[in-house]
DNA sequence: ACATCAATTCGATGGTTGTCGAAATATCAA
DNA sequence: TTGATATTTCGACAACCATCGAATTGATGT
């Protein structure tokens, strides 16, 4: 089954860094940008539209990427990020068999 | 259409009301348990199960009706709480059209 | 009226977190 | 090598937050 979806099992601590890490506005905007864009998206091209500093950006990438709701690759000097959308689509059948 | 489900719309800071709200260990047990029941559920009932003071059992329930997830009704010198689903529910579109 | 119980409010405390400047690290181009 | 650019780390600060004891409010039953 190639293209079958994998359900992940999210333990507490995870459930508890992923509901954290959507919490702050500005990271979820972050993560919102990495989601609908297909292709890597470089830490640099963040801050186009979103007016933060280098190390508040940095800072936010770390929590999402602990959160394990993006993966980093490291392309020369830039970081690329791509969305997790399992751990996502993971968080929400947790909320949704939890609170449903 | 007697019984169609009403989608709610929600605003940024709802959105973000709801996921603090959802951070917490103790908020999300608190959650649970008010969703797996149908029937009203006191607060004092809460502390069965969950080692918490009033104090900061009040201050989480108050948490979870500012973001919208429960309703409260008085009775009497107790308080019932209900799950507001219809939130939760908007939440989880919302989390799924802006993230995945 | 009084005592009792549920829940809230107040005030304080310790820990967490978002923020950023400055310095450090890493990569690339000239 | 030198300079420029991308990102991270460090240190500090202010704001926020979970927690609880004590005092308070509100309702019930005697």
């Amino acid at each position: 089954m190639a293209t079958a979806a994998q359900t992940v099992e999210l333990t507490e601590d995870q459930l508890t860094l992923i509901a954290r890490a959507l919490a702050d506005p500005r990271r979820y905007e972050i993560l919102k940008k990495i989601s609908t864009k297909r292709c890597a998206t470089p830490c640099s091209s963040m801050r186009d539209c979103i007016d933060i500093s280098p190390a508040t950006l940095s800072h936010h990438m770390k929590e999402l990427e602990t959160a394990g709701l993006v993966r980093s690759e490291k392309d020369g000097k830039f970081v690329n990020y791509f969305p997790q959308t399992q751990i996502l689509r993971a968080y929400l059948d947790r909320l949704k068999s939890d609170l449903a």
